[in-house]
DNA sequence: ATTTGCGGGCTTA
DNA sequence: TAAGCCCGCAAAT
């Protein structure tokens, strides 16, 4: 029997099943939300855990009626992956996330590899007796009982994050047209296989270009609508994630990670939405505990380096900058950041199993405010790469400050220079904006 | 458009 | 009866 069996992460005896009448009263102390729970684990999360609340998971699952309504059910969906078993230039497997919604699944897996064009074939889940894994959820009083049955039997698809961002994409790419051959062979492929478009190929599609594309871009607010609107979009996007000057944020600082902060800092993310006052110096100190080296992203931790330091130092900020800035992966990305073995890790627990960090709820790791990806699903590093036809970036890119890049050769994009010099393979908007604190 | 939760109903062991 | 699955609906995102 597994440890966690017995004994919960935190350290609460488990001898509770979830189908039990009555569930543990005298729980002392609660677990940290897991986000890749495997095996027949049990925990105990607080009520108040926005990620349990949600009944939140990074393994892809679906709701499943069990006929209690006390107890709700979810049974894995598996991973999505390429039929041709292609690899990525820098050698990691396709694992995409399954659609929750069966229409969306379907469709989903008409469409082609991102990386090769070739037919997406779905991995289902088999790890409980053949069937898939299940995890229960129940809500009892201050607590909320999570159990799981089963062992994911295949790999880990990416991120609910990464998805999105993922489909971000495709909806940028209805913003520009692309040229690429191999968005007319996947296009080809999509009309044998009766798929209007391939929207994931996007991203590969600009591997061999030269400019940069603003992490804005990723949740389409910038491809999508004029330059202005790009830009304030982009900076309601930078303040949702704890950029720019704002009283609040400055002056509650304590208040980081809490439901409170996040609640506020996506208020203030709204009605500033078309501010154009970044001046004054960024928040970017109060991310400062967040790149501390933690136990479970030892191999993404960020320490401080004259990037970041520099980044910091207070000084204002204009609008061009902050497109600017955050324009420069290859500027502020820590060279620390490693790239993560393609196999789920061997530890059970994607995070900190109990709270030792009250300041950093498990919420900050869907809300945006931290999120730094080590699992082994993939996203292009030539996410950040962008058209030179695109009027919208040459302008911008125009007219701030941008050094030459020593990525580029000529029209060439070198992947293993892109690699040394951004180490961004693994990373989203969301570690962009958390790691990369404005100057 | 998609996710999420709910619940009816069917099949199988 | 329990478990697994399919389906449709509604609300939320």
């Amino acid at each position: 029997m597994d440890q966690e069996d017995s004994t919960s992460q935190s350290g609460e005896m488990t001898s509770w099943d979830i189908n039990d009448i009555k569930l543990p009263q005298d729980v002392k102390q609660t677990d940290w939300f897991q986000e890749w729970p495997d095996s027949y684990v049990k925990h105990i999360y607080s009520s108040d855990d926005k990620n349990a609340q949600r009944h939140l998971s990074s393994w892809a699952m679906r709701n499943t009626n069990n006929h209690n309504s006390r107890i709700l059910k979810k049974s894995c969906l598996g991973v999505v992956v390429c039929s041709n078993d292609c690899s990525a230039a820098d050698g990691r497997k396709i694992y995409l996330r399954p659609a929750i919604c069966d229409k969306a699944r379907q469709k989903q897996q008409r469409k082609c590899c991102p990386n090769c064009s070739g037919p997406l074939k779905l991995i289902s889940c088999r790890g409980h007796g053949g069937y898939p894994v299940t995890n229960f959820w129940r809500h009892e009083g201050p607590f909320i009982f999570f159990q799981s049955k089963g062992a994911h039997d295949h790999p880990r698809p990416e991120t609910k994050l990464e998805a999105e961002a993922r489909r971000s994409i495709q909806k940028a790419q209805t913003a520009v047209s692309p040229t690429s051959p191999r968005l007319k062979r996947c296009r080809e492929v999509e009309s044998l296989t009766g798929e209007m478009q391939s929207q994931e190929a996007w991203p590969l599609l600009l591997s061999n270009q030269e400019n940069y594309i603003s992490p804005c871009s990723f949740n389409g607010h910038l491809l999508d609508k004029n330059p202005q609107e790009q830009i304030n979009s982009c900076l309601s996007l930078a303040k949702n994630c704890g950029f720019g000057r704002s009283p609040y944020l400055t002056e509650h600082s304590q208040d980081i990670g809490s439901d409170k902060y996040y609640e506020k800092c996506k208020e203030i993310g709204s009605r500033e939405h078309d501010s154009r006052d970044l001046s004054g110096p960024s928040v970017c100190n109060m991310y400062a505990d967040y790149r501390k080296p933690q136990p479970w992203n030892k191999n993404t931790t960020l320490e401080r380096n004259p990037c970041t330091d520099k980044c910091c130092n207070g000084s204002t900020l204009s609008l061009a900058d902050l497109h600017c800035e955050i324009v420069s992966p290859q500027n502020c990305m820590d060279s620390s950041i490693q790239h993560v073995p393609n196999i789920p890790p061997t530890t059970k627990a994607g995070y900190q199993p109990s709270r030792p960090n009250p300041g950093l709820s498990g919420d900050d790791f869907y809300e945006g405010k931290l999120h730094v990806n080590y699992n082994s699903s993939y996203i292009p590093s030539s996410f950040y790469h962008l058209s030179s036809e695109d009027p919208y970036l040459i302008m911008n890119s125009a007219h701030h400050h941008q050094q030459p890049s020593p990525l580029t050769k000529g029209n060439e994009w070198d992947f293993e220079e892109e690699r040394k010099y951004t180490n961004l393979d693994y990373c989203n908007s969301e570690m962009i904006f958390s790691l990369y604190p404005l100057r």
